[in-house]
RNA sequence: UGGGGCAUCGCCAAGUUGGUAAGGCAUCGGGCUUUGAAUCCGACAUUCGCAGGUUCGAGUCCUGCUGCCCCAACCA
């Protein structure tokens, strides 16, 4: 535990107008000194890498200034919310290692108060009941430019206005009979202030509410009255809520009984490239079967990015880079891989694995030798991970791509009358191939130095390149799944004319390999753990492993500045 | 066209009484190397959307312009 703090200092977090406004109102003493946040998710869907950002913002900074933050559910439309998604976000605000104590709260747990404030805006003619249908108001509304009609309820009385409302939750009412509406200015410049609906007719089961109600606040008057309830004292939330804050302001002056006095500030949205942050469009592909779930590692959520083996200590560290700030931007999706990599670099042991096998023939091993040899789990520092043994034999698997029979210069690896190092082993030459009737090469042979023993020749003789390799009589089978990204552009956002969005989804996303060779003791791996395969990336294994087949799913892999200089891959 | 916002290196992003452009990612060199990984060293904005103005001095102040985003769901 205390180990780690005595590590080199945590770098002092990086300068935002979000903590510069947190630091200035502790510093002036609002709220007496209270810092409050909350994390609000409609549990309409499942969360994703951008929600992670929201919820790093929001819990990191109530913890920073000594605060809390609130985990809520914006429950406040039956039609779309379900218990699913309750269940999946709480689980992934936990993964990401926070913490709400016991103030898990949802926006129906107000319905009462919310009513009766309602009720309250009514007596004092701030609000009225509304008989226009859905297509009226629309119209009445106006345009950015012309100002909107009054709507007639304008002018019932509170009386009147009491009754109907009250009817309308006594469920009288069919859906789109009436409305609850705000009474502010149908002539506002902006649109979200032109008398408001507070209140619509639903007879519609609730996912925590079951039948109690048939009518259920929007948004704007159920969010501002939460955070009022709560006593949230920064209430963030993202750019487009912009304009709903004069709104949100309005509310928090004008509803009785209310305490508190939240404050509304707004931030840019993550938008990540090659990434779709759609909750529509990510449950289209969901329920379209272009992904095998919401917890495909593929998609950007956060239950796709865990199964993938994205770490919680990776994503933060991504969110506390990329930064927060009033512009929009669209983040680098490599960013993002650096930071997985940077984080698994660190605590993932090295085994040999071998995912396009060929087999290498060492002449000179007799058939049932066997030699063995000793591994390092983690070079950098040998002493963290111990190491293990591995044996040695006449028939090993080596990856495909590491051999070439007429290479250019600057291939390092194996080719006829070359020698390479086998990593932790012995140096090894190509002495010649076997082909099959097609022309295609079978089988490698070569020959190893015993004197190399361990990978280091006494004769000081050196070798350009180290091979991973696996002993072809010990190696285990496991299925390893390949993942690119699930969009070929880097902007799948944006609309071009004539084409629908999923003819960008890639047609090579996912590559399944059910044939790479492990090392023998993997076989033992429990899901969820992680290892860097060298030279190969990092992986981890996936849930659907079953005894005596592992499933491994690739992570990220290395980087690699040979391939990057060789020009794009033909696959 | 009304209102609300935003424009600093390829991508993020600091820059707050105006004082002479942080950092990260990416990229490019080089060292080291039994992972073409990691790591280490170095390079990388005479310039802050554009045009004027104020000032000894402006990314920071003023004026005008341009571009992009958001708002006319009984969604959030």
């Amino acid at each position: 535990m205390s180990a780690e703090s005595k590590d080199a200092p945590a770098p002092a977090p990086a300068s935002n107008f979000i903590r510069q406004l947190v630091e200035a109102d502790l510093k002036a003493g609002k709220n007496g000194g209270r810092v409050m946040t909350r994390f609000p998710p409609e549990p309409n869907g499942y969360l994703h890498i951008g929600h992670a950002k929201s919820i790093c913002l929001n819990f990191g900074i109530a913890k920073e200034f000594g605060g809390v933050c609130n985990l809520r559910m914006d429950d406040t439309n039956p039609l779309k919310e379900d218990q699913e998604y309750v269940d999946s976000i709480k689980n992934d605000v936990r993964w990401l290692g926070f913490d709400w104590e016991q103030r898990f709260y949802h926006a129906s747990d107000y319905f009462g108060r919310i009513y009766d404030i309602a009720v309250n805006l009514i007596a004092d003619g701030k609000a009225y009941v509304c008989d226009l249908t859905e297509e009226e108001v629309r119209k009445g509304r106006g345009t950015v430019t012309e100002p909107g009609q009054e709507s007639p309820g304008r002018k019932r009385s509170v009386e009147e206005n009491l009754d109907l409302f009250t009817r309308m939750k006594a469920g009288e009412f069919a859906d789109g009979k009436y409305t609850l509406r705000a009474k502010i200015d149908m002539a506002s410049p902006n649109m979200k202030m032109r008398d408001p609906p507070l209140y619509r007719i639903r007879h519609t089961s609730h996912q925590a509410t079951g039948d109690t109600w048939c009518l259920y606040p929007l948004y704007d008057f159920a969010h501002a009255l939460s955070d009022a309830i709560e006593g949230i004292t920064h209430s963030i939330c993202t750019l487009e809520f912009e304009n709903n804050r004069e709104l949100y302001d309005w509310f928090i002056q004008h509803c009785r009984p209310l305490e508190n006095r939240p404050q509304q500030i707004e931030f840019a949205r993550l938008a990540l490239t090659y990434t779709m942050m759609s909750k529509r469009k990510l449950l289209l592909l969901v329920q379209e079967g272009h992904v095998r779930g919401w917890d495909d590692p593929r998609m950007p959520t956060i239950a796709g990015i865990r199964r993938r083996g994205y770490t919680p200590e990776a994503i933060r560290d991504f969110a506390e880079k990329i930064g927060v700030a009033r512009a929009n931007s669209t983040v680098e999706f490599g960013l993002l891989e650096h930071c997985v990599r940077d984080d698994l670099n660190q605590r993932c042991a090295r085994v040999m694995t071998v995912l396009k096998p060929i087999k290498l023939v060492i002449e000179n091993l007799p058939e049932n030798e066997t030699i063995e040899l000793e591994a390092v789990n983690f070079p950098e520092d040998a002493a963290k991970m111990g190491s293990r043994k591995l044996p040695f034999t006449r028939e090993l698997w080596i990856e495909r791509e590491d051999f070439m029979e007429d290479p250019p210069k600057q291939f390092h690896r194996l080719a006829p009358g070359k020698e390479v190092r086998l990593r932790w082993a012995f140096f090894v030459k190509c002495t010649g191939v076997i082909k099959n009737e097609a022309g295609e090469i079978t089988e490698i042979r070569g020959t190893y130095d015993p004197t190399t023993r361990g990978g280091n020749a006494p004769d000081g003789r050196k070798v350009k390149g180290t091979i991973h390799w696996v002993s072809a009589k010990h190696a285990q089978d496991a299925e390893v799944r390949l993942y690119d990204q699930l969009f070929t552009v880097a902007d799948p956002t944006a609309e071009v004319e004539g084409q629908d969005w999923r003819q960008t989804l890639s047609k090579t996303s996912l590559e399944v390999i059910h044939d790479a060779k492990i090392e023998a003791h993997l076989s033992g791996a429990a899901v969820g753990a992680q290892f860097q395969f060298e030279r190969n990336g990092y992986f981890c294994v996936d849930p659907d492993s079953k005894p005596g087949k592992l499933v491994f799913n690739r992570t990220i892999g290395l980087r690699d500045s040979f391939a990057k200089a060789m020009g794009p891959k033909k696959e």
